[in-house]
RNA sequence: GCUUCUAUAGCUCAGUAGGUAGAGCACUGCCAUGGUAAGGCAGGGGUCGCCAGUUCGAUUCUGGCUGGAAGCUCCA
């Protein structure tokens, strides 16, 4: 026997021979509160060990305290359900894990938690907290984990499906025990300072067939400057939120005579679109794509034959019936995009053929689901379908990808994650049933991912009925995750349809299609675009560029000579000649966060000048008109961040 | 769709323990012609989201519907 020592004195037992892993391990079950977590300084940090040559053990602290917040957060969710089996002792516990920031805990009780329960919850942690109860592992054979958890039939279902013959650990807390394979502090006193957040309804294991359980959410931090921090950070994601700048700055607009998730766009948001519009096709004009319209309605066939109906017509407005017509809203556009194709014969010479369109979707997204532009029921994609010889998919894909990266360093976007989406082999209901099809794509896909040297995760169920994608991921004011840009590989339809062209041997050969959308949805897009520049869009996107501000109707004449000039270069451009003071007039124009104001007084009219005030950095000056046109048109034409 | 919450002037929000409502901003008019984030005075504007029920009486209480919010499910 080899006794270590660990520097807080305490010690440990270790066979000869024993293994690194099995040293490990030991030390985690015997002393996983010294081990894995401590205090230090005051802060809470995540420790750990090193075993020396001679057995010894150094233990320190992990920088990256990542796992550190978890084991804290961890802690406070046991404090939180130990509150709540104080004030509701019938209460059946779920789960409640540490997440990216604070944790939360599911709980099966009679009635969902009022604003006074959840008081009372945090009144009761805050009585655990004070009264610092040590917190202790134990483990148990699993029969004896039925038995103690007796009363739990969610903590037992989760205890059935541990593998068998390992032991199961669990913490304890005073009065209260819990499955938990940790790690947790010391004792509740090392927890300081909570916050409930909210409160909502939750699937048991997210199913909906599922009952629905009670979480709250929560947060906790060692220090109170931490926790007002955070709020801090929730209220100004809040400030950041595109519904609240698109109703602040007119951009757009819902109406309950319209309906949920239908929004309006006003001027303002109209010329943004008008110009993301623009600024994408002809992007895609240069990269060879043909652009093409198609109508939103369609017979029910067309995705019958398709194979939309089976896998997707719960997401689909009702079919509309007439004498011997049935008509659907479309939800999307491939199978249009695939009749045009077949509208000839095609020749191998002819591939790739690149077809875009600004469509408009019409999805019946549920109700709970809906949110300003991010998630709409009718929506324009910036669709594209690409149908290419088995040979063009490995550079038709990097140029797509090329497209993709392009557009997000025109604007500037940076948090983005790539997503390779697969299906659930599991699921065959919601995927096209070819195993050998999804194989080749899968495959292919991940390949030309890897020969990209492109940074992607993969997520199993995350594809589309008909084939893998490549997702571009990045997280909402609200942290939502969601999807902007799509470029997805496609055997099915092209079988659906027929599809073929006539090869170098004079034979008829299937096409591949790539379906993309760079931009996404216009809606999705704008939406993004709003949250990431809190409204002041760069120069070339702002609905209002310049406005110019005449001190006094003395120098309205002049100004007017002003707009007129940089309207002649295309600049939208508005004179602000109301009868008010020149600090209202800024006041207003910052908060409409118009990029350029142009002040105009005598000491301008002499000069033949403006004096010239961003948004940015305030007063820059007197400049020469025709100087301040160059620099516009320029600052617009480069299309500068 | 599910759980909870929510709806008062164009906007942000007070308020009425059940007796038909108020502020600031915005809007209109007048005065002030003002040099880098709100000048002064006056005025107009609401069947208190919609439909039922309870009540002598409902904006207020109850139920349903519609819209909105958070989360879950689903998704560009």
């Amino acid at each position: 026997m080899i006794k270590v020592m660990l520097k807080d004195g305490s010690s440990i037992d270790i066979e000869e021979g024993s293994s690194i892993l099995d040293v490990a391990k030991k030390i985690s079950e015997g002393l996983a509160r010294v081990a894995t977590c401590g205090e230090v300084d005051g802060e809470i940090k995540d420790l750990r060990y090193i075993l020396n040559k001679d057995c010894s053990l150094t233990i320190h602290t992990f920088d990256s305290s990542l796992d550190g917040k978890k084991a804290y957060w961890h802690t406070t969710s046991h404090i939180m359900a130990q509150a709540v089996k104080r004030l509701f002792p019938d209460v059946k516990f779920a789960i409640g894990p540490s997440i990216d920031e604070g944790f939360y805990y599911d709980f099966d009780i009679e009635r969902p938690f009022t604003d006074e329960d959840k008081e009372k919850i945090e009144n009761e942690m805050k009585k655990i907290i004070k009264e610092d109860i040590a917190i202790e592992r134990f483990s148990l054979p699993k029969s004896e984990a039925l038995e103690l958890m007796k009363d739990q039939p969610y903590k037992q279902e989760l205890i059935n499906e541990l593998p068998e013959g390992e032991e199961i650990s669990f913490y304890k807390q005073g009065d209260f025990t819990d499955l938990c394979a940790g790690p947790h502090l010391e004792s509740t006193g090392k927890v300081k300072y909570i916050k409930l957040l909210t409160s909502s309804g939750a699937y048991w294991r997210g199913n909906e067939h599922n009952k629905m359980l009670q979480r709250i959410y929560a947060i906790s931090y060692p220090k109170a400057s931490q926790l007002e921090e955070y709020l801090q950070l929730l209220e100004e994601a809040k400030q950041r939120d595109h519904r609240k700048i698109g109703k602040d700055l007119e951009l757009f607009m819902t109406h309950e005579l319209v309906g949920s998730g239908l929004p309006m766009y006003l001027p303002n948001g109209a010329t943004v679109r008008r110009l993301l519009e623009r600024y994408i096709q002809d992007k895609e004009i240069e990269m060879g794509y043909s652009h093409v319209y198609t109508p939103s309605l369609a017979n029910v066939d067309l995705y019958k034959t398709s194979g939309h109906w089976d896998h997707y017509k719960d997401d689909m407005f009702p079919v509309m019936k007439f004498d011997n017509e049935e008509l659907v809203l479309r939800p999307m556009n491939c199978p249009h995009h695939m009749l045009i194709y077949r509208s000839k014969m095609r020749s191998y010479r002819d591939l790739p053929i690149r077809i875009g369109e600004l469509a408009h979707d019409f999805r019946y997204e549920s109700s709970g689901s809906v949110c300003g532009l991010e998630r709409v029921r009718e929506m324009c994609q910036n669709d594209a379908h690409l149908f290419v010889t088995p040979e063009q998919i490995k550079s038709e894909f990097a140029q797509v990808v090329k497209l993709i990266l392009s557009v997000y360093e025109d604007f500037g976007f940076k948090d983005y994650t790539f997503r390779l989406s697969l299906r659930d082999k599991d699921n065959k209901e919601k995927y096209f049933d070819d195993d050998q099809m999804w194989e080749t794509a899968e495959s292919q896909l991940r390949e030309i991912l890897t020969e990209l040297g492109l940074n992607f995760y993969e997520a199993k169920g995350e594809a589309a009925f008909y084939g893998p994608k490549l997702d571009v991921q990045i997280k909402t004011a609200l942290g939502h995750d969601v999807t902007i840009s799509t470029c997805q590989l496609d055997f099915l339809l092209p079988q659906r349809f027929e599809l073929e062209y006539i090869g170098e041997d004079g034979k008829a050969h299937r096409p591949v299609v790539i379906h993309r959308a760079i931009l996404g949805t216009f809606d999705r897009f704008m939406s993004f675009l709003i949250e990431e520049t809190k409204g002041a869009f760069p120069t070339w996107l702002s609905p209002l560029q310049v406005k110019v501000l005449p001190i006094s109707d003395s120098q309205v004449e002049y100004s007017k000579e002003v707009e007129k000039q940089l309207k002649a270069i295309g600049v939208r451009v508005k004179v602000d000649d109301r009868n008010e003071k020149i600090g209202y007039k800024i006041r207003e124009a910052q908060l409409e966060k118009v990029p350029y104001m142009l002040v105009i007084g005598d000491k301008e009219i002499e000069a033949n000048a403006v004096a010239v005030r961003s948004r940015k950095d305030g007063d820059a000056g007197q400049m020469k008109l025709e100087d301040f046109v160059c620099k516009i048109k320029q600052e617009i034409d480069t299309k500068a961040r």
